[in-house]
DNA sequence: ACGAGCGCCTGTCGGC
DNA sequence: TGCCGACAGGCGCTCG
């Protein structure tokens, strides 16, 4: 499921609680179960059971598209990839086919990370830092200035979508609100990065900050066969809406492959 | 620097 | 009904 949005709305209902799943601050970890080897990332995972158990976690954070559990000596990353997902279960609960993992509580619940296609990570560190070396800046950060950005993009000859999917260029976007932000702009998906205005790039990086707003006030999206109480799927303008007509001028939305990956736009709003 | 292609996995959907 | 390809919210790698 995994954009910033919906990671951060992940994060904040671990952290917060939810109908049907406690906050999980301040419980101990009594044990480990690593249902599916290839999971763990670092470190082996005769180290990974050593370390984890008797920690009591103390907070949930997140820096782009990975999720942080701040645990009493180290941290826990998690990186959902394609089809993770985190959910607060109670020891009674059966152990659903995709559970690749499992955090034991002293309490008698559990964290499950459910992954059907295998491609989540998680990382037990003493310092995560590394991890995130060649991450670009969070977009909602302050510290992203229109300026910054402008002189960010000013220089790149490349395709503006797959930029905005590189992690090292801006963390946190994915597919979905790629081209939900380029709509919003009104630019082409294939629009050179270095031939934007200043004033675009503005306008683009506000786009790109309402469209995550907008994704975490509305708890994320929830599309195909997982339902994870977000609707953002319901404000969806251009993403997987190929052929219906666009809601600012009814044109009909196109969809095209850049980069391998799915993109769609409004020919009419977003001129080449 | 950049794009294309592929691998990693499992599942769903539409066409024939 | 069954088979087969396309496609899916990500990202790391190699190769031009």
């Amino acid at each position: 499921m995994p954009e910033l949005p919906e990671v951060e709305t992940i994060r904040r209902k671990l952290r917060d609680g939810a109908p049907e799943s406690p906050s999980l601050v301040g419980k101990r970890i009594v044990r480990a179960s690593l249902l599916w080897a290839g999971s763990l990332a670092e470190p082996d995972p005769d180290e990974f059971q050593y370390r984890i158990i008797g920690q009591t976690i103390t907070d949930f954070g997140r820096r782009a598209k990975f999720l942080l559990i701040q645990l009493s000596e180290d941290t826990l990353v998690v990186h959902l990839r394609m089809s993770g997902d985190l959910l607060v279960e109670s020891e009674d609960d059966p152990v659903a086919t995709h559970h690749r993992f499992l955090l034991h509580f002293e309490d008698g619940t559990r964290l499950a990370f459910n992954d059907t296609r295998k491609f989540g990570r998680i990382w037990l560190l003493a310092d995560p830092a590394p991890l995130f070396k060649k991450l670009g800046p969070e977009p909602l950060g302050e510290s992203l200035t229109p300026e910054d950005f402008y002189a960010r993009l000013e220089d790149r000859r490349r395709q503006i979508k797959p930029l905005l999917l590189d992690q090292s260029f801006i963390a946190g976007i994915g597919n979905i609100y790629a081209d939900e932000a380029l709509h919003r702009a009104r630019l082409h998906p294939l629009t050179l990065a270095s031939s934007l205005t200043p004033e675009q790039a503005a306008t683009l990086l506000e786009s790109i900050r309402q469209v995550l707003q907008a994704g975490i006030e509305a708890n994320g999206a929830s599309i195909d066969w997982v339902y994870r109480g977000g609707e953002f799927q319901n404000h969806f303008q251009v993403y997987q809406r190929a052929g219906e007509p666009c809601y600012r001028c009814g044109t009909s939305i196109e969809r095209i492959v850049v980069g391998q990956r799915g993109t769609h736009f409004c020919p009419q709003c977003q001129r080449p």
